[in-house]
DNA sequence: GAGCAAAAGTAAGCGCTGTCAACATATGTT
DNA sequence: AACATATGTTGACAGCGCTTACTTTTGCTC
């Protein structure tokens, strides 16, 4: 969609709107790409100055694109979720599949979200934003539990593994790690696979369904 | 220990080393810092320019950083490995262990190592130091098999489940998401346990040795 | 419609960064 | 001693984050 017009008034009209727009665009779209608020000012056909008047500082408008971010991670968990009906064994792959692919899509906006050294210019309520998916996991593990097909461990010890596993492959994506002829074409499903043969009772090895 | 002078004769001696160890002991004792090549040289005791007779550019620099980690990471998996003693099953947590405190301890160097952000300007044959890390995990599985002591199933199904895991979650403890009022004390112990269950062979859930 | 305040732009500046070029100083070799 | 090389320094450039002062537009009240 082409958005440049040949002149624009001295009033953009939604500067700030457009600002967050066009963040998450070149932050999806250019990999490799060192954000800065000059060229995405640049962007958006504004003077470097003009977000200081929608933003205190560059810290807050990365804030806003990690809460724009952990809601869409919040939106695909629970269309994961909601997709894969409500068997917690039969919805901890999807879930972990969405997981990992919202990573994958978004790797730029994935590492502001989760990543302390970004973390640092933001509001540090972040944090929260970012252990509430642990509590996700835990839900649908404790629930698995009462239902008593997931094994009666601590909770929160099979929701650390969950979404340690699903972080570390999540990042080890991003950057590029994790190369075919060392962990396979499918290294979620298999790495899921393992883990989930220690949370299931009586975990069947048969292939778990692939909803991809 | 006392480094500075009062006097430096024009000519350093070793500068690059110099560069080299300050970096490498600011990176471990500032917290959120921004790596500047600039307040390297200034606390090395030169002018800005010094360190481009030494290193082409800062990516340079942060490389053979890069390459330190690596060197110490895997002193530390083999440290391990040979406290442990040989039987794989025995081995695992304390590698994990020396695995995670490496990173606990280095945040800022675990996150040179493994960042692709950070890679970008290094050199790209750091990845095959990161992947060098699986193959360790792949060795001490493969034995584990043929002991007949790690279910059998593919075992870099089990490596990857390993590294996803142990990687997230040095991630989550350098980025500070791991909450022990949300995951106890001793994630990795207790998420180690439930990964465990799904490597081992009739799996013990007995405790295992704490060798911190 | 006039007057005013506020919102929201711009231009310019400051201090920091990475990197380069030219020059200065020390070292090693012949 | 002369020369080449290594290794420093100084100064400059372009880009960054952020601030200040100014300009333009908008919204509100009378």
């Amino acid at each position: 969609m082409q958005k440049t017009t040949p002149e624009r008034s001295y009033h953009h009209g939604d500067l700030r709107r457009a600002l967050v727009d066009t963040a998450l665009e070149v932050m999806r779209e250019e990999r490799n790409w060192q954000f800065t608020l000059r060229e995405i000012a640049r962007r958006a056909g504004v003077s470097h100055a003009a977000p200081y008047k929608h933003f205190p500082d560059k810290g807050a408008l990365l804030t806003e694109l990690a809460m724009i971010g952990f809601d869409q991670l919040r939106t695909a968990l629970i269309q994961a979720q909601s997709d894969a009906g409500g068997e917690p064994r039969e919805v901890l792959l999807p879930m972990a599949r969405a997981y990992v692919d919202f990573g994958i899509a978004n790797p730029a906006l994935y590492s502001l979200m989760f990543g302390a050294e970004s973390r640092n210019q933001c509001d540090v309520h972040l944090g929260e934003n970012a252990i509430s998916v642990f509590d996700t996991v835990v839900d649908v593990l404790g629930r698995g539990q009462s239902d008593g097909v997931f094994r009666r461990r601590p909770v929160r010890d099979h929701a650390t593994a969950c979404w340690s596993l699903l972080h570390g492959m999540t990042m080890l994506a991003i950057d590029g790690l994790l190369l075919p002829e060392k962990v396979g074409l499918e290294p979620l499903k298999a790495a899921f696979g393992t883990l989930m043969e220690g949370i299931a009772s009586e975990y069947e090895a048969a292939e778990t369904p692939d909803l991809r």
